[in-house]
DNA sequence: GATGAATGAGAATTCATTCAT
DNA sequence: AATGAATGAATTCTCATTCAT
């Protein structure tokens, strides 16, 4: 079903040049996979729009697969800087606040460059697989690591099962509502609604 | 960014053994699509595991994305089939009892055959999306046509998004309970949950 | 060092126009092969040459080392059936006749299409190993076998060096006589050296 | 067939540096050529196993056909080395010690290196082909010289084809032997046989 | 209707070689 | 002299699709 591949960049650029043209590559490999999508994203083509030569991007990625797997980890790095600044804010506030800060830290997260997004969310499984899941591992350790702080607080008592209900319910309605409704994302009443979900889920009668 | 593509079926079977042509050839994709991923599914290895010539697919199919969309509207016509059953006994049911029935019938329609949905649920969207936003959109309607019977019981406003949180979270989490922890399905812990997820939004102190 | 390819043919032609097309395959890498030599023999020039496309081509053979090695096996089975012949006509024979009956072969078995095997015995070792080895195999079992019926006749005891030095005497000088003197082979002065060199070694005192 | 290509090594290493790079360099070729393969041995790997930038290695070689060219020369010279000094003590032994000698300097002269031995008489004759037959011409003066001091004591009349006819088969045999039969090489019974099918061709009465 | 041979554009990837630093 | 980044033509191989039989 798959073959092994190497996914680790093949050799990292040392001089100012190199780096450049790897931030080309994976520049381009982002606008033709948004433009043109997946299918068509052949390397040559990134090559092109890189305005580099085929050669020189498997210099710097072994095949096509590494290439995705680096603009994955890239995208995801991003996202997860943007929920650790609301894993900090989160430990000492009460639940209210605590779970706004969250839902707009994944909000803000998934807002940041959605087609980008969801290209890469529909490749990740299928090699970065590793990745992505440590995204969505970082929250539900967080957002676990939360609920046992306020264990007494809140009714459900599996916390594990609480933990994965919660994140996949946000991160999905978040991931639809950026790419479906856009729209509504400024009037703050979906930010609303989802706080009220979780809010009312872990039993404060908010 | 894709080419338009006609995806209908090229002509209906009327004989018997057209009829069982199709249905092989049907069935030779969901099994090549789901023991051998769809990169290495090419309309060739296809034609052969159906045991019949590539000719007779072009035969039914126009092209490749006919075949795997005819495969999607089957499998979305089954889910669908689940999920009507419920609807009806829906309807008079008090809130507990409606939500566990749509939840159950969720968590069935998912554990039908959930390697060859996990495969279609990722290629839908490129071409056959208005096929499973069909699925998506006939859920959307049952669980807003029914939230408006019970608006007085229900905390809830706005119903369309309302509706719209709900189904993409009992959706996100049915999907990827089915794909990443089968073994809790049997064990009701999560459908409580799930269950106490929706009946907790909507505010029946449950 | 070497990666382990197939090298069986992928699927047997079954009409005759597919048979024609394997043959024009098979004509077109000899020719390629000889003409333009094995460094220059890509794939995409032999089925220009053979007049047909590249798809075809892989339909029957799955790599270009399949290619070469099919045209390996089908030589080597010529130079076979040529030694064959002898084969049969030396087992009553005295030795002079037995001896000067196996160098003919040996010598109209390597001029059958000497350049094409100059090329093939060059390629062969690297994976069609087996095939020639075949070859070399049945010289070396054939001539033992008749050197075991001579043994009180012949000098040499140990027979398994004897026919290890013979055959891999006289196959050397027979091959670089047909690529190196290719003017000398018809006035049998060769020939006649040949088998001195071997029945002197053998001990006949001839 | 083949373009017209400079072999020549581009300039000569003056300083010790130079001298130690471009040993380096034949050192890393010898290497690759043997471990990874002909196939796989591309200049930009030679030049990462020798420790040096492939820019180095251009300074020294034109091309890649001059770097193996240089690696076929420095073996020959090695090979002729030990030619040489049984050449010079042929000339006034009887014939068995001559013969002897003789095959004992090519048995040696094939065990330095069998492998890159291998490797290397594989690729020489696609251009650096004056190489090896400077070899074995030289092979060939050496024994008719010797012959026809000898002429009066020997059967073979037409000198010419003996000597083509002993070296290729003790040629021939060495080669195999050494890569083959290594473990029959301490036993001297090959070593005696081989001298044995020289000296009865010879027709000396052994 | 069915078959399967044939097609060929196009994709991924390599590698000898050059040249700016 | 050395470096190593960049090049891009060339090569192997795939696969959706067509069409003669």
């Amino acid at each position: 079903m798959s073959e092994i591949t190497r996914l680790e960049p093949r050799k990292q650029p040392r001089q100012r040049r190199s780096r450049e043209t790897v931030d080309a590559i994976l520049g381009a490999t982002a606008r033709v996979l948004v433009e043109e999508g997946y299918e068509n994203a052949s390397t040559n083509r990134i090559a092109e729009v890189a305005g580099v030569s085929v050669g020189s991007l498997y210099q710097y990625f072994p095949n096509k697969q590494a290439l995705v797997a680096a603009l994955i980890h890239e995208h995801c790095q991003k996202m997860l800087a943007m929920l650790g600044g609301a894993a900090g804010s989160m430990v000492d506030a009460p639940l209210p606040f605590a779970v706004r800060s969250f839902v707009r830290s994944m909000l803000a997260a998934h807002a940041v460059e959605p087609e980008l997004h969801r290209v890469l969310v529909h490749h990740a499984m299928q090699f970065g697989v590793g990745m992505v899941r440590e995204f969505e591992q970082r929250c539900l350790e967080m957002v676990r690591a939360y609920l046992e702080l306020r264990v007494r607080e809140i009714v459900p008592r599996d916390l594990r099962t609480a933990s994965f209900v919660l994140v996949t319910a946000v991160e999905a309605i978040t991931h639809r509502a950026v790419l479906e409704r856009p729209e509504e994302l400024r009037s703050k009443a979906l930010e609303d609604e989802i706080c009220a979900l979780v809010l009312r889920y872990l039993g404060t009668g908010a």
